[in-house]
RNA sequence: GGGGGUGUAGCUCAGUGGUAGAGCACCUGCCUUUUAAGCAGGGAGUCGAAGGUUCGAUCCCUUCCACCCUCACCA
């Protein structure tokens, strides 16, 4: 940061008490309003409403309510404002649908009509009135009576154009979402896909627990943790970084099945497809191995997709992914030397050194054979799997978490599934000797110790509970905000994610709370 | 962190070394089935921030900030 730019005050303007900007004048025109209102008795907050239908249910059920005459009621925010003289027009939208409203000053009376005068697009207002169709074809809402349910202050973006702005629409969601309805849509589909995987584990016996986001020691990853401090106790405290040492913990204590919806913290780089908070469902299966999980998983998400989507294939880029044919399962192995030729079984270091350095593979900060092959298979391989695919049986080197591989030791039993070049979960036969894990946890410690602020901490418990026996067990992560991107086209993950990670800007706008502060000021004179 | 791009009215965007424009929104008037309603008139801007060059900067230069793309790093 440089000298002058820490010279700026927080918010960079001068206090003079005076605000001269345009959207003042706007909100002291409809603070104006509120007065006029105010003077005829009229709150412009008052406290509810008794709607007799949602939007989409009027319009369901339209023809006959239109013909019975019957009276309705309805709420919604003012989207569109057509006002003509005697008579006005406006579209109202609620939470389901849009409608179109008529106020004719012969229905509703002069002094109400006036009154539909003062009312601002972006207002919130509940109507009255029956059901008819306009000349021009358009169902419509005649207004009886009507009901400003509360004042609109700050002006809507554009009517057309909307909001495209995406530093604002990350900023100011809720704009977002009021003028963007695919985007509502969008975020109803994100609950709909964890519905959707919550009724598939629940139904198939996986019992949905809660462990602890605030944890005195984090694990189950390498990443860096964000820190904090709990006062009474006067210790440092830990956001989770995974859960997977709390559910194992669970698994130990006697379910056979548990599950957790996580959101999980990493104090990490932020870019498209990485937020500082995220959302992970992670699942522990006792007495099964990695081949058990792979076939449930890929249940699960052949399920999920047909459930979202009523079909098999979903677009992605300038990709169609189907999800119908049973997913590919390759060895790491076996896919290097399918795209490049060469087979790293039984290769030894400087060997696989010469063989990556052909294929122009970058191979500095590379000290051992897992870590060559896995450059090799990231460069050659990762950015061709389009169609599911699991890749299996990584080298030991590159995987401390799991068991190893029962019939070649050089490499574990785990698998990652692989979506339009994404990883889409990450599963092992999970690591239950005792011995081993405190081995692994040493070793880690020495990395911890040595400055690697990714590193895992020893956890004393956890090892504690792994002595008490933990059966075989499969256990599998995998990331929600990715899958939702997946299942959605979303290429950023900052658009499955109402209110994701932004910097604190430093543009020297005027905040708005600061220019109501200053209109009520002067309304007070 | 490197490279590229963007930042002008509440929103969407033009534009220029001589202190800025359009559409929507807003205000006023007309208009009783309109629908991106229409017609007439009007108001509104620290041109992301700070320095510099210049008689004069929104424009040129430097630095900074935010966002987007991309590479690297990290998972």
């Amino acid at each position: 940061m440089s000298e002058q730019d820490r010279n700026q005050p927080p918010h960079g303007t001068p206090d003079t008490g005076e605000i001269q900007i345009p959207l003042a004048d706007l909100i002291r025109i409809r603070r104006q309003k509120i007065e006029t209102l105010a003077g005829q008795g009229i709150n412009p907050y008052p406290y509810r409403y008794e709607r007799t239908h949602q939007i989409k249910d009027l319009l369901a059920q339209f023809d006959s309510l239109a013909e019975s005459g019957t009276t309705v009621r309805l709420a919604g925010r003012i989207m569109l404002k057509r006002k003509m003289g005697k008579a006005a027009f406006a579209d109202i939208r609620d939470a389901s649908e849009r409608i179109q409203i008529y106020v004719k000053i012969d229905n509703v009376g002069q002094q109400a009509f006036d009154l539909f005068d003062l009312l601002d697009i972006g207002d919130i207002i509940g109507c009255e009135g029956t059901l008819f169709i306009t000349r021009t074809g358009e169902r419509t809402l005649k207004v009886q009576t009507f009901e400003l349910l509360s004042k609109s202050l700050h002006p809507l973006p554009d009517k057309h154009a909307g909001l495209t702005d995406v530093e604002i629409r990350y900023r100011r969601r809720y704009a977002d979402l009021i003028v963007n309805p695919e985007v509502r849509e969008l975020f109803a589909r994100r609950t709909r896909i964890i519905q959707i995987v919550r009724d598939f584990l629940n139904s198939h016996g996986f019992l949905e627990v809660e462990t602890p986001i605030l944890q005195p020691l984090y694990g189950g990853a390498s990443a860096r943790p964000f820190k904090t401090h709990h006062n009474t106790l006067d210790i440092p405290m830990y956001m989770r970084i995974a859960d997977e040492l709390y559910l194992k913990r669970l698994i130990v204590g006697g379910y056979d099945k548990v599950w957790e919806l996580c959101k999980d913290f990493r104090n990490e780089g932020m870019d498209r497809k990485h937020n500082p908070e995220f959302t992970m469902i992670e699942l522990y299966w006792a007495y099964a191995d990695y081949h058990d999980m792979a076939g449930f998983y890929e249940d699960l998400i052949r399920h999920t997709v047909h459930k979202l989507h009523g079909s098999y294939k979903v677009k992605f880029g300038d990709h169609e992914i189907d999800f119908e044919p049973k997913f590919r399962w390759l060895t790491m192995i076996d896919s290097v030397k399918e795209a490049t030729g060469i087979d790293f079984t039984d290769l030894t270091l400087e060997l696989a050194k010469v063989e990556a350095k052909k294929l122009h593979i970058e191979l500095d900060g590379l000290f051992n054979r897992g870590q060559v092959i896995e450059a090799v298979w990231e460069a050659k391989v990762e950015p061709k799997l389009i169609q599911p695919t699991f890749i299996a049986d990584y080298p030991v080197e590159i995987s401390p978490l799991a068991k190893k591989n029962r019939k070649d030791p050089r490499f574990v039993e785990r698998f990652e599934l692989f979506i339009a070049g994404q990883e889409m979960g990450n599963a092992f036969s999970e690591l239950n000797d005792p011995v081993d894990q405190l081995d692994r946890f040493l070793q880690s410690g020495k990395a911890l110790a040595a400055g690697d602020e990714e590193a895992h901490p020893l956890d004393d418990d956890f090892i504690t509970a792994l002595t008490y026996g933990m059966p075989p067990t499969a256990g599998l992560g995998f990331g929600i905000d990715r899958l939702v991107m997946l299942l959605t086209g979303q290429e950023s993950i900052r658009d499955v994610i109402f209110f994701p990670q932004m910097k604190e800007t430093k543009d020297g706008s005027v905040p708005v709370s600061k220019i109501l502060a200053q209109i009520v000021e002067e309304e007070k004179k």
